[in-house]
DNA sequence: ATGGGTCCT
DNA sequence: AGGACCC
């Protein structure tokens, strides 16, 4: 990073910016997956209501645990030491300049700079916010002595204010945003920083002339659902303005679970059973595990593919990457996927063909860049516990799930709550744990158990190589870096120290 | 332009 | 099955 080398970058341009960076091919994110796991667990003891979004971003609303503070007037002075003069603790968003921006169409666009900066909110949100702020720099400052892991924060009423607020001061601070504050600062937002507003959003409302969040206030609610869809379109017409009334979703099990390579190309079908093998490998390791765990197994296989020829044809009508893709799924009947069976892989290979001859068909040249295997439908398997694929056997699946998790379910009474502009909840984002770096993450590819193994041996990455095919700068392969802390534990925080607080 | 995920159409 | 969104 300190010598320029960005996340995403061309590898060509990492190289004239870091000659001396290493690159290695192929990712393994068990590590990863291990990690994110352990914060979550750790953030669950804070609050059940944890959303998780990626491997490195959680959501909590701490509502409820910030109205017990308040009723506990003691508890609660005890995380009041986080607070500072202001009663936040650290940063409190104060507004920023903003500037008037000429866009293409010639819209002038942008509100004048806020004067005022005190809380023009008297539903108790100023105070309810200040405990809120504590509580993340409990949280962070437990963070890093339990686990290592450094983070940023953004706290406010909203899940997209509290992202945002997360963004303004980035390495390993926190922000807390007022709701008086909110519109303005979104106003000068690109559209696209608005979570929602994703890349094809984007484009559609810049042929529109519409750049920043300010504009997009000018459109109607109609003409933004004509130009996105009634679900983007109405979403976002609220979110410009600041309203945001999506609740923070605590998440179950995964409900997929996948595994994909991409690479220069293939083109024949030894390679790509090969390459079908060794990604079906994998995700059976991490079926497996979750068997073992939860007794519960995929009732459906998918594979996908990804053509050069496709995928360009795709990539110039849209100029995304992500076009290209094709797939094909079929239901597995109960029981192939358990560890027991010594035909196993055997029959999931052959359905994965069966699926890649359905893509493409035998008489037709291909060359493939990327490959994915996925399983979903997870079910209960006692062994005994029938065939049924049906509707009901799902929900039935996740009403169990729910309950055994002890997860909170979606309380229809707090969205009622949320409706209003005075929300009584103060939702938390931690954001960017940055695991990058973690002493217990693999610091080479040899320690990766999931390496590409199938390719000849010459061609494997060795740790010294720059590059595992191809040219520098080739198209294939990234530079992908995170922000990158090294974080060491230091005196553990003792169990009591949290019943403390948290177990009122 | 990675290697994952979620949900909607 | 594909397409949008998220990291």
């Amino acid at each position: 990073r300190a010598r320029g080398v960005r996340k995403l970058q061309r590898l060509k341009s990492a190289f004239e910016a870091c000659p001396e960076l290493v690159i290695r091919n192929g990712s393994d994110l068990k590590h990863y997956r291990a990690a994110s796991e352990g914060i979550f667990h750790f953030l669950k003891r804070f609050t059940p209501c944890v959303e998780r979004l990626g491997l490195d971003e959680f959501f909590l609303d701490v509502t409820e645990k910030v109205a017990e503070f308040l009723g506990k007037p003691v508890t609660l002075s005890s995380i009041e030491c986080y607070a500072e003069a202001d009663g936040f603790a650290t940063h409190l968003y104060k507004g920023r300049k903003l500037t008037l921006v000429e866009t293409q169409t010639g819209v002038k666009s942008h509100v004048p700079a806020r004067t005022s900066t005190v809380d023009q909110c008297n539903c108790g949100c100023h105070r309810r916010l200040q405990i809120g702020s504590c509580l993340a720099k409990k949280i962070r400052t437990d963070l890093f002595k339990e686990l290592g892991y450094t983070a940023s924060a953004g706290i406010s009423v909203t899940k997209m204010a509290a992202k945002l607020s997360g963004e303004v001061h980035k390495p390993n601070q926190q922000t807390t945003m007022l709701p008086a504050y909110v519109p303005d600062f979104l106003a000068a937002l690109r559209v696209r920083k608005i979570p929602g507003c994703g890349y094809s959003s984007a484009r559609k409302l810049q042929a529109e002339g519409v750049e920043y969040v300010s504009q997009l206030r000018a459109l109607s609610q109609k003409k933004l659902i004509s130009l996105l869809g009634e679900l983007i379109g109405s979403r976002l017409y609220l979110l410009c303005r600041g309203e945001d009334n999506s609740i923070v979703k605590p998440r179950g099990k995964e409900k997929t679970m996948s595994e994909e390579d991409s690479f220069l190309g293939s083109d024949n079908v030894v390679d790509v059973e090969l390459r079908i093998s060794q990604l079906l490998k994998g995700l059976l390791e991490r079926t497996d595990a979750r068997f073992e765990r939860h007794g519960d197994l995929p009732s459906l296989l998918r594979l996908t593919v990804r053509d050069r020829v496709a995928a360009k044809k795709k990539g110039e009508q849209k100029n995304g990457y992500f076009g290209g893709r094709s797939s094909k799924q079929t239901a597995i009947p109960m029981g192939v996927f358990h560890p027991g069976d010594p035909k196993r892989d055997e029959k999931l290979i052959s359905a994965l063909m069966q699926l890649f001859f359905k893509l493409v068909p035998r008489n037709l040249c291909f060359h493939l860049t990327l490959l994915n295997v996925a399983v979903a439908r997870f079910q209960p398997f006692g062994g005994a516990s029938g065939n049924q694929t049906g509707i009901d056997s799902f929900f039935h699946t996740a009403a169990n799930t729910s309950s055994r998790n002890n997860e909170k379910p979606l309380i229809s009474s707090k969205r009622d709550r949320l409706e209003s502009h005075n929300f009584f909840s103060v939702k938390m984002k931690v954001a960017k744990a940055e695991v990058a770096s973690h002493p217990s993450l693999p610091r080479n590819k040899s320690e990766a158990t999931h390496t590409n193994n199938y390719e000849p041996t010459k061609k494997r990455n060795r740790n010294k190589d720059r590059v595992a095919e191809g040219p520098a700068g080739s198209p294939g392969i990234i530079v992908t870096t995170d922000d990158a802390k090294v974080a060491r534990p230091s005196s553990a925080v003792t169990a009591e120290d949290i019943d403390d607080l948290f177990n009122l």
